[in-house]
DNA sequence: ACGGTCTTTCCACGATCGTAGAAATAGGGT
DNA sequence: ACCCTATTTCTACGATCGTGGAAAGACCGT
């Protein structure tokens, strides 16, 4: 995980919209969720999905798998791990400044 | 933490010149940084730092407090901390039980 | 091959972003 | 009061974003 990746990672999660479809992929678990199932959830254009959709795939924090017809989305935990992973380090990460406990990623 | 805020703090992040910005300033631990080393650090415009700062001041993932002439910057870690745990429960990063409904979307 | 459904791509457009030079403001020392 | 440094605000502008309607593409059943 580089400092690029990790901004756009962040900047696709910035955003209420992408973020709820992120979201809503999450609550839906292993299964997944078709892009249909998430445009009627959210009530949304499908152009519009399609392209925020398309966003999260490229930062990898989305995949695809095809069946069918439909389209069945999932969010990628290792990915948000990942993510997650490199703010705690930023966050803490050599100085023994933040007094939360956290990880201690710092070799 | 509610969805909006969070996607505020990650939109504030998810931009390469201030996530190296707040790392710098995760860096430099509790003293801080004034508004100046961060410019020599980087090599940026003035007002384009103050821009970014602003943005990350907005959404309290930085605070600044004035010594003399200088400000003085810090990263607020106690922020990041929460951003850190909404994008955990999210994305069940403790991939404790990630494989299903759970957290408050029911109860 | 045709019709039907699901999803993406194309196109457009106003809104916001990222950048930085120039001017203005904040604060303190002499 | 004046000057000096530190920082922000003003202003501008090209670039990118977020949105969605319309058309095209993907895939299947018959």
């Amino acid at each position: 995980m580089n400092i690029e990746t990790a901004a756009l990672q962040l900047e696709a999660l910035g955003n209420a919209t992408r973020l709820t479809i992120y979201r809503t992929l999450v609550r839906a678990g292993e299964n997944g969720l078709p892009v249909g199932k998430i445009q009627l959830k959210l009530d949304i254009a499908g152009s519009t999905l399609s392209h925020h959709l398309k966003k999260l795939i490229e930062v990898n924090l989305v995949s695809q798998e095809r069946q069918a017809t439909t389209l069945i989305c999932r969010a990628n935990y290792t990915s948000m791990n990942g993510l997650i992973g490199y703010l705690a380090d930023e966050c803490c990460a050599d100085s023994a400044g933040c007094d939360t406990e956290t990880h201690e990623a710092a070799a």
